[in-house]
RNA sequence: GGGCGCGUAGCUCAGCGGUAGAGCACUACGUUGACAUCGUAGUGGUCACAGGUUCGAUCCCUGUCGCGCCCACCA
């Protein structure tokens, strides 16, 4: 059956894929041949993710890896998986439900949520998994994984361990106080209601305003204010009754603690430990705040003060801890202004006795609520137009004059208004809700980073060391980067590391293990009278601090509930004897466990049975940050903590391949995890590849609607183009401009590739079967063809091995099309009809097997296919054995002359006949003026070739005819006799522009080596190469001005 | 404000001490034993600018000018 014009990739590619996975091709071990493994764990989707040019390529680079290595016979796994994506899965699911007009979220309680969660993974969640196929990623889909299986409620299927993993984690990384809980400042995002971490806000200009503000002094005191310019020079003096206050967040004001002014600002020196007015909220409650002093402050912005709310601000809440100034909490989860607590008059009077020195009660930061009762349960921005309408209306905002021209009178006018700046200010918002991140005082879990970096720190620093002194060994447990600057990235971020907040307060993640009690060790639980029973003053005194328990909670960490129980057990091991007997009960929350407790003491009241004690346990009910767990995708992937043959045999693993976007995301956070947990760098190399933009060098956005659908690409193009183009542009480090026509470009490349092919299969070239071993012909077009094919095997092998993808796709593309199919091809028509016949078959043969083979892991698709048509094989391509033979071995530096002369012959014919008009049609006859030996003998093994490709009917040895075209070359000087047809002048002209372009190079060549310190410094063999150009330039100029003096004989 | 990077043919980019390359685009020609998703030939570059190091610089160093990206707490 003729093969068809072109390659079918719509139909052959699933056809391809799914004999592949019927094979099992792609199962680590399959076929492997050698001890050694390799190993890449895919940077794993998001389980709502689909396919875009980012994964494409990621995945591209690695398939690549994984299929040469794969084929050289490693034990080789690509381990495939998924993220649970915590706030991106539960944000999917929760719209989902409200499109269904199904109950929300909490209407429906956390079980029945994560229920729908659940079964939206098993309904949507293996889209990208089939996307990835398409795209030809030969996973281990055997072993595919997911960051939440084996949770609590994971439906069949789902039954990994990678919970116990993570679980294990959080338990080992608490006892060894690497974990903790803190009431923090956190970035809030309002939209979800959750804690996110610094990495997930992004940062964006916004206009906005500053207000300026007097804050009165208590009891009306002044001071002298006096500016100075840079040279001391008092440029302003006047007695002021206020401090003047710049903000851009008026409805702050609120929460203030303090005012402060740097440590030597001689401006407020008087005043420092004064007290002013905060002035907005009810006149006769308003509170007072200190004057304190800080290296904060810069006096050279605004009014050098800076208002102190240590809940709401990041420097302030710096600034407030170092300086005992309390804090008070304004907003609410939905970042509204808070409507909980007591009315405002009395949290502004505790809020005085505190200022004026009463202690400050943490708890208070969630109990004292100094929002005005006008003010709550109003958005903030609601809040802040009403507190500067507020302090507008008293007079309190700075002022300062404006003249502008009445429009009906035409006057100019000065009037007084109150100074706001408009100004461009960096606002933070959450980067998948899109909402403004609220800093918020919340009680939350955070990794100590700064005690676990160091290893991580250390395995980079020793890793790029090596890779630098090029002494890099991939198994001396260290971790490159490529390209080393990205290095810089993750040295930066990881010296500078805050710690990592990991509670989210969502339900769709791994829920934290911890849970809590009543604190019962101390006065609380007392037993006045002895008498092993509860009064009701007892009971009440209990009850009381169960109710207050913000802090005294008692805290296990652990696995599970009966591994709470035991922790309990020692916990309180002080306390009265029947309570130890207590039953631990898991209730859901604090009220229900103080209801279980009163309950249960009083049923012991009755029954006097020590077991008839309930002791009441609540879980955190927050779920940890995503890439906790997916920074424990190389240990969890393979079985950790159970200790598996995987395990043993995979990890540490190889390669990891991902996006410079993740970094600190991810990378920074799997190094300091595996060093942490398993004390073992999790891979040796870290390839980190940029972005694929747009032809206009854009980022690829929805909004922009300049996103290329990979899928459609692949429908359009095949898939093997799409990784082709990928791959060629994948130069180290610099963000790829993706264009159509480029993998139009590529596509056209499997088209030549597949023609190659069929033209060869026209000849018969795979009607024999294949000879073992590697062919040895005798002509020179074979022996140099058999070169050629063992150097861009070296080439290819060197780039791969070096993550140079973009120089192993050009390599090929420029063998297969400018080397088999340009001069390979055409010299084997003729040979074909000669006594060369069958060793050119078998070259031919030989020559295009290689190409598949080398072909193979950028384009598996087209490659597969004829490896299959073209022979009976053994086995499949994916894997066959990949090349292995030297290049010394291969190459034959005579054959390689010659075929370099004969190319460049036959292109000099080709190029004067252009010039010259001849038409293509149109055989000449040629005549050898002069030659060498060798360039006769060079002549006489290919002419066939010559004529045939050149156009030349016959060739004659003569003197040089009148009228014709010179041919100069290397040891030979030929002639087209082309009387009558060639314009004598447009000749000379030819022949000039040579020989003048000649003699530039040639100039520049003798001008070196007529340089003694060039002779004297220069490494001899750039001298050598230097003196043989110059020779062998001189010997054609010498032929080409020979021939333009015969041409003014003529002439 | 810090950090990182980039300015090479009309476009997109390789190259990074020995005198400049690819693809696309463009021009002319073309029914050549596979391929028009093709072939042949060609046009096109003070390698941003200015200094320095060197026998020699697109490549190394310094500065300038443009352009990106990342990080950052100026109220």
């Amino acid at each position: 059956m003729p093969m068809e014009k072109t390659f079918n990739a719509a139909e052959a590619e699933p056809r391809l894929y799914a004999a592949w996975e019927r094979e099992g091709a792609f199962v680590a071990g399959a076929n492997a041949s050698r001890p050694e493994t390799f190993t890449i764990m895919i940077p794993p989707p998001n389980v709502t993710g689909s396919l875009h040019m980012g994964h494409a390529f990621n995945n591209t680079l690695q398939d690549i890896l994984v299929r040469w290595h794969r084929m050289r016979g490693f034990d080789t796994l690509w381990q495939p998986g998924q993220d649970h994506a915590g706030i991106a899965t539960q944000m999917v699911v929760e719209r989902e439900l409200a499109k269904s007009q199904q109950p929300g979220r909490r209407d429906m309680g956390r079980e029945a949520f994560l229920g729908k969660v659940w079964e939206w993974k098993s309904q949507s969640g293996n889209r990208i998994i089939e996307q990835l196929k398409r795209l030809g990623a030969s996973c281990d889909w055997s072993r595919n994984a997911f960051t939440m299986s084996g949770a609590p409620g994971a439906p069949a299927g789902e039954d990994g361990n990678f919970h116990d993993a993570v679980i294990k984690v959080f338990v080992e990384l608490y006892a060894k106080g690497l974990i903790y809980r803190g009431k923090r400042l956190v970035n809030w995002d309002p939209h979800f209601e959750t804690a996110i971490s610094d990495l997930e806000v992004e940062n964006l200009e916004v206009d906005g305003h500053m207000w300026h503000f007097k804050y009165p002094l208590a009891g009306g005191e002044t001071y002298e204010y006096v500016e100075k310019d840079a040279d001391g020079n008092v440029t302003l003096r006047e007695t002021r009754d206020y401090i003047s206050i710049a903000t851009t967040r008026p409805e702050t004001m609120l929460g203030d603690g303090a005012v402060a002014v740097h440590t030597s600002d001689e401006r407020y020196a008087s005043i420092v430990g004064k007290l002013c007015e905060i002035p907005v909220g009810p006149k006769e409650h308003r509170r007072l705040i200190p004057i304190i002093t800080d290296e904060y402050p810069d006096p050279t912005f605004g009014s050098g003060a800076v208002k102190i709310t240590g809940a709401h601000d990041f420097n302030d809440y710096g600034v407030a801890s170092r300086n005992g100034i309390p804090m008070y909490r304004l907003m609410d989860t939905k970042a509204a202004m808070r409507a909980d607590g007591a009315p405002y008059a009395e949290a502004a009077a505790r809020a005085q006795e505190i200022a004026n020195g009463a202690a400050f009660d943490g708890a208070e930061v969630d109990t004292l609520n100094l929002v005005p009762d006008e003010m709550r349960g109003l958005d903030r921005m609601e809040a802040r137009k009403l507190v500067v309408e507020q302090i507008t209306a008293e007079g309190l905002a700075v002022t300062h004059a404006v003249t502008r021209t009445d429009k009906e009178t035409g006057e100019t006018v000065t009037e007084t208004v109150a100074l706001v700046e408009s100004k461009k200010i960096m606002q933070p918002f959450g980067d998948r809700s899109k909402v403004v991140i609220e800093p918020m005082l919340t009680d939350q879990w955070f990794v100590d980073t700064q005690k676990i970096v160091g290893p991580a720190l250390d395995a980079v620093r020793q890793g790029m060391a090596a890779q630098e002194a090029g002494t890099f060994d991939p198994a001396a447990g260290y971790t490159r980067i490529l390209p080393e600057r990205d290095a810089k990235t993750y040295f930066h971020w990881l010296e500078n590391i805050e710690p990592w907040c990991i509670s989210r307060q969502l339900w769709w993640g791994h829920q934290i293990p911890v849970w809590y009690g009543l604190d019962l060790g101390d006065a609380a639980f007392r037993d006045d009278e002895g008498d092993g029973a509860l009064d009701e003053v007892e009971l009440g005194r209990l009850l009381n601090a169960g109710g207050m328990l913000h802090r005294g909670e008692v805290m296990a960490c652990a696995a599970d509930l009966e591994s709470v129980t035991e922790r309990f057990r020692d916990s309180i091991a002080d306390i009265p004897a029947p309570l130890s007997h207590a039953r631990i009960v898991e209730v859901a929350d604090k009220p229900a466990a103080i209801t279980a407790l009163a309950a249960s003491l009083a049923e012991y009241n009755v029954s006097q049975d020590p077991t008839a004690l309930v002791f009441p346990v609540w879980r955190d009910p927050d779920v940890l940050d995503t890439w906790f767990s997916s920074g424990l995708w190389p240990i969890g992937t393979l079985g950790w903590p159970e200790p598996t043959p995987e395990l043993r045999k995979y990890f540490p693993t190889d390669v990891l391949v991902t996006g410079f976007d993740i970094i600190f995301f991810w990378v920074a956070r799997m190094m300091m995890m595996q060093l942490a947990v398993v004390d073992q760098v999790p891979f040796h190399t870290v390839y980190v590849h940029a972005l694929v933009r747009d032809e206009k060098g854009k980022k690829m956005s929805k909004s922009l609607g300049n996103v290329l659908d990979p899928l459609d690409l692949i429908d359009d193009y095949g898939a093997d183009a799409v990784r082709f183009t990928l791959t060629a542009m994948a130069a180290m480090g610099r963000d790829l401009k993706l264009s159509k026509d480029r993998i139009a470009g590529y596509r056209n490349f499997t088209t030549k590739i597949w023609n190659a092919t069929r033209f060869a299969e026209m000849n018969g070239v795979f009607a024999a079967a294949r000879p073992e071993g590697i062919p040895q012909p005798a002509h020179t077009v074979n022996r140099w063809i058999i070169g050629e094919t063992a150097r861009v095997r070296e080439t290819v092998d060197e780039a791969l091995t070096a993550y140079r993808f973009n120089d192993a796709a050009n390599a090929l593309y420029a063998f297969v099309w400018g080397k088999v199919c340009d001069w390979y091809v055409e010299f084997a028509k003729p040979l074909f009809d000669g006594p060369e016949a069958d060793e050119t078959r078998a070259t031919m043969a030989w020559v295009l097997d290689q190409c598949y083979l080398l072909c193979h892991p950028v384009m598996p698709f087209i490659t597969e296919e004829l490896w299959a048509m073209t022979g009976t094989r053994e086995k499949s391509l994916v894997h066959a054995d990949w090349p292995t033979y030297g290049t010394a071995a291969l190459l034959d530096p005579a054959a390689d002359r010659e075929m370099n002369w004969v190319i460049s012959l036959i292109e000099q014919v080709r190029s004067a006949r252009a010039e010259m008009g001849v038409p293509v049609g149109l055989k000449l006859p040629m005549v050898l003026v002069e030659a060498t030996p060798e360039a006769r003998a060079a002549w006489s093994t290919n002419e066939p070739l010559i004529l045939r490709l050149a156009r030349i009917d016959s060739l004659t040895e003569a003197a040089m005819p009148k009228g014709s075209i010179t041919i100069a070359c290397e040891g030979a000087t030929f002639a087209l006799p082309l009387e009558g047809v060639i314009d004598v002048a447009a000749e000379k002209a030819r022949l000039t522009k040579a020989v003048e372009k000649l003699d530039k190079d040639l100039n520049g060549l003798r001008n070196r080596l007529g340089n003694p310190k060039f002779v004297a410094n220069a490494a001899p063999e750039v001298i050598d190469e230097t003196r043989e150009k110059l020779a062998q330039g001189d010997e054609e100029a010498a032929r080409i001005r020979a021939a333009l003096a015969r041409l003014a004989d003529i002439g």
